[in-house]
RNA sequence: GGGGGAGUGCCCGAGUGGUUAAAGGGGACUGGCUGUAAACCAGUUGGCUAUGCCUACGCAGGUUCGAAUCCUGCCUCCCCCA
């Protein structure tokens, strides 16, 4: 069941932006071979989303589908308790088994926006690490401490005399205690990950099997241009966000970060010409491939209403005024805008002082803490540039 | 087991008895400008229907006219030696 196509083809696309396979030559070896391969993503369920920068693996793991191999996605509900120390200078916080099984829950959808459902196997890996103790004493057994400490990012925390935490230190065994129960033959993952993924082919080994290869991708850059894209940092656009907050998100990032969103997001040089066009045409196509065709222009026409023409989208929330304006008292303005914008009381009152709050396109003066309702009918309540309600007409 | 050090606002971090809701930076928010929710410039950044009141510098007490700052106990964390 080996296609048409050759293996040198292969290899050319599939190790498209990848940073580093390794060990050398393994993964074309594998690739010639006529059995199809097994390979793996662990994604840890410690947030709700999944976001671009995880799509970068993602898309790599669906090009192996299109070419006709089984990609393994582990949702990582046990080692989520544990905390992948990769890529990070103090432990990870950890969530709590609840946030864990909520997370764990919506991530096979979210990455089924990009993953082949029929060509994926999902697996929890709980189900094989919720371990008789035996068998973890065996799987210690398998390393050293020394070769645990080895990891760039602990070097850097025992220079740094910061703390590593015991329960740290065994992440990467558990890991690859993962690949052994899905015997893979290949496992992907960023470029932080090179430490655990190289770990894995050791347990292998040490399990009896064939040590799988790795590939590592890129690490996409968050919307602020400098740190790695993550869900704490706030500085991702998720793959479940609305079409509009996708573009918009996109359309912040920093000139600089777009020819690396280009060739990582659309396997595309960035084109020559307006960098404005090319940012909204980013824009655009990451919404349409997250929300179907069409979803991408409805977006920039929203944020052309709201950004360039600075008016009001089509499209605004009606709030009744009833709940702030008593019989027929005044309005209190702070009030309202507190409870219906989710602001508190005071930042609500220095968002009015900072002329930030328009009543249909009029800044309210800063003093205008009472209005009488009338004056509120059927008007659109907007705060900043992009927040809007529009109150009944009726109140 | 012994010794040393640290816990401050969303985060980092100054402050070691008196205009301290707490310097500075980051982030975020708002305004200006702009092709942009970029860059840049400026402002804001505990809560409360609020010219005042309440809460806040790990927790609980205490000293004092007055405490983030001093004392006592407790908790948590880090480092070093063994």
């Amino acid at each position: 069941m080996r296609h048409e196509q050759s293996s040198g083809q292969a290899m050319l696309d599939l190790t498209r932006n990848a940073v580093e396979v390794l060990p050398e030559g393994l993964l074309d070896q594998q690739l010639k071979g006529d059995r199809l391969l097994r390979v793996k993503l662990g994604i840890d369920p410690t947030t709700s989303d999944i976001h671009l920068g995880h799509t970068v693996v993602l898309e790599k793991l669906r090009e192996f589908q299109e070419a006709g191999h089984t990609v393994v996605l582990i949702v990582g509900d046990f080692t989520a308790q544990v905390g992948d120390p990769s890529g990070r200078s103090t432990q990870r916080p950890l969530p709590s088994a609840e946030e864990i099984a909520a997370n764990a829950s919506t991530y096979q959808e979210q990455a089924f926006k990009v993953l082949d459902r029929e060509r994926t196997e999902v697996r929890f890996n709980s189900e094989w690490l919720r371990m008789e103790p035996e068998v973890l004493l065996g799987l210690l057994a398998q390393t050293t401490v020394a070769r645990l400490l080895e990891r760039d990012d602990f070097q850097k925390r025992l220079s740094a005399n910061a703390p590593i935490a015991a329960l740290e230190l065994l992440y990467p065994l558990l890991q690859g205690y993962d690949s052994v129960a899905v015997k893979a033959d290949v496992e992907i993952g960023g470029t932080d990950q090179k430490f655990n993924l190289l770990f894995g082919r050791d347990i292998q080994s040490a399990y009896g099997q064939k040590p799988q290869s790795i590939l590592t991708m890129p690490i996409l850059v968050g919307i602020d241009g400098t740190q790695k894209m993550s869900k704490s940092l706030d500085n991702y656009v998720g793959v479940t966000d609305p079409a509009e907050e996708m573009f918009g998100r996109l359309m912040s990032i920093p000139d600089e970060a777009m020819p690396e969103y280009y060739r990582l997001l659309l396997g595309a040089e960035l084109p020559s010409g307006a960098p404005n066009e090319a940012k909204r045409e980013l824009g655009r196509r990451i919404a349409d491939r997250y929300h179907g065709a069409g979803a991408g222009e409805d977006a920039e026409h929203r944020f052309n209403q709201i950004h360039v023409f600075k008016g009001v989208p089509d499209d605004v929330e009606e709030i009744d005024l009833h709940p702030y304006s008593a019989n027929g008292k005044q309005v209190h303005m702070p009030l309202l805008i507190a409870r219906v914008f989710g602001e508190s009381s005071s930042e609500a009152r220095r968002l009015i002082e900072q002329g930030a709050v328009k009543i249909d396109g009029e800044a309210l003066p800063a003093d205008a803490w009472d209005l009488e309702p009338e004056a509120l009918f059927g008007k659109v309540v907007q705060v900043g540039k992009r927040r809007f309600k529009r109150i009944k007409p009726d109140g």
